[in-house]
DNA sequence: ACCTAATCGAGACGGTACGTCCGGTCTTACT
DNA sequence: AGTAAGACCGGACGTACCGTCTCGATTAGGT
């Protein structure tokens, strides 16, 4: 993810850490675009340097952060019921963005995302892509099983799922256990 | 919209199409954020206060550009086949955003809208709000047909719909009609 | 002296002498040096760009400073006695550096003008040459009373007299009444 | 001159010369103060940290430069004609100024002097006092042998001479064998 | 000839200032 | 009164160096 990284050998992993910390929870206090390079650098205790050295922009930095409170996080379970698991693993990410300062990250780089392709594309490589790839493992396994007909779209599914959760965090819209029920009703009726 | 609005009688008309004309132009071309009111009044031969007389930021002026835009162009059809009236009107969409500025506009948008509640309100109020109540109104004559079941949770149904073009189109997707088939399809097949 | 002056009618006056006052007190507190623009423009509480837009360097808003400080100072009597109006001119020059902070502004110009040129005939234009002129105007006439010998070389008794005073500032070594004194004695021992 | 003198015994010498090296051409083609530290570093290939452990700034390393080529050029003959004398004695540090990049290196000097009250005494101490002692035994000579006036004030004979010197080199104008020849003719008019 | 400690090149680090851009406000002269 | 123009204060941008610091790798002298 940084830019043209140096040797990464040398690299301080004291401030590393700091400058992620105090990115999302300057984020969480201010908002992402409240937040300048300048106050992560302030806060972290750290030369401006020191954070154009090793990320190339603001997002990257954020980017980061948020991979990293993800990363532990999502996880699908296989039980064997598909639309179980799902509420679970979608439960879990609701409350990932209510609870942390993981969901104003997340709008901040999608926001961000609209004028750094750059940006997007990383985001997208990060934190979609392997979403991606485990939901559909998850899906497959559970067509095998014949929970779900094997001629189901799975992309177009998966996009319908996480889409509607976006879009209600962009929108500023609750996401509350009934709104997951409900997509998980409607998108599920026909498929198994 | 105006954020104080002075005499609306005195207003120059020539300033203000000049403005709005100005703004969606250079965000075609530079994206939303590459774009500053500076750059607006200078490429619409305008003064920085005039711009800040008659709108309280960016954001604004760039939701009355995007709403004058968009006002005459999506309408419901009602031919009795919801699912059909639906691919028309979302494939219309589509096109409104394939085609013309209204795409990087309302991309914008959101965006600022992530750091500016008053403006994602505005942005809800004025165009995401007419929607609602429209695809409401079809949907539930369409319910009174009995074409869609009666228990059918339209709000849920409309933000699937909505949300996953929204989706992809933040996250630089391509939407083609196929896409649209298979979300109709999956949304629909346990509804009706 | 601007670098490349706007609309000069334009211009905040107060704004002006802030900065102007802000950096003579910089100065002699801190060293010509130490002094950043930033500095400046936070001492005089005026924003950096309204610095850049009239000047094109610290040094040019010193040289401003420094010539608006000298301007009323230095003038040459004619009192008819050559030796003796020099003199008094002399010391009052000595007396500026030591009780203002001229000198220190002084001092800085000379020392940054070894690296920008600009700089170094922009000092020339506003402070030496006016003295060069006035100088030679005040031997002419000493010369016509046959106070000096008609055939003295005045541009090199020039240089003598202040060069001596500017080579013993810069080395840090005082200057007293008894050096004018001698300096005189020695530099008009046989031109008159 | 080292700030604080590690163990000379292990010192590097190719590293010392590749710094004074790289000082002194540095400056010629920049100028004192468009080098920086990291430049000489770079330019030597050599760690800043070699530079910083064996002086103590920027000005150390110019003046061991300078110092170094200074050393074996300017010595006052005596040929029993104290003008002539001081002619060749002058000549000779004027062409070391002009053809040699001493010239950029006492200028920056003298500048940096300004604003390090240590550097300008190291200076003093290694360039200026030399020349006072050996000015001033020619002198002495000169007066014993009856060639110069014994109540003559040497110190201020001296300051005038080499000040001359220094101020048209500071202020960029150019010194040629006839401002020498005049500067001798003014100053020894009265004082034999 | 070996060992160990200092020096070396390299470059990351916390900082300060650079000169520029733009935000939002205010002022001036013209229409 | 509204407008085009643009100066104003403020704050962040991304870069250059400062002087300090930490790394192995090399190199010296004392044994």
């Amino acid at each position: 993810m940084p830019a043209n990284p140096p040797d990464p050998g040398r690299r301080n992993e004291r401030s590393r850490r700091a400058i992620l910390d105090a990115s999302l929870s300057l984020i969480g206090e201010l908002g992402y675009d409240n937040v300048s390079v300048e106050a992560i650098a302030r806060r972290a205790g750290v030369g401006k340097q020191t954070i154009y050295r090793w990320w190339s922009s603001k997002g990257e930095v954020v980017l980061e952060a948020a991979t990293d409170s993800l990363d532990p996080v999502v996880v699908f379970p296989d039980t064997g019921d598909i639309v179980e698991d799902l509420r679970v693993q979608l439960t879990g990410i609701v409350e990932l963005i209510a609870n942390t300062g993981f969901g104003s990250a997340y709008q901040g780089l999608i926001a961000a995302g609209q004028s750094d392709r750059d940006l997007l594309r990383a985001l997208h490589d990060q934190i979609i892509a392997p979403n991606i790839t485990a939901f559909g493992q998850r899906l497959t396994s559970a067509q095998e099983r014949g929970e779900v007909r094997a001629d189901a779209d799975v992309q177009t599914l998966r996009d319908l799922l996480y889409g509607v959760i976006e879009y209600r965090l962009l929108h500023a819209m609750p996401i509350e256990p009934g709104h997951i029920d409900a997509v998980l009703a409607i998108t599920f009726q026909g498929v198994r």
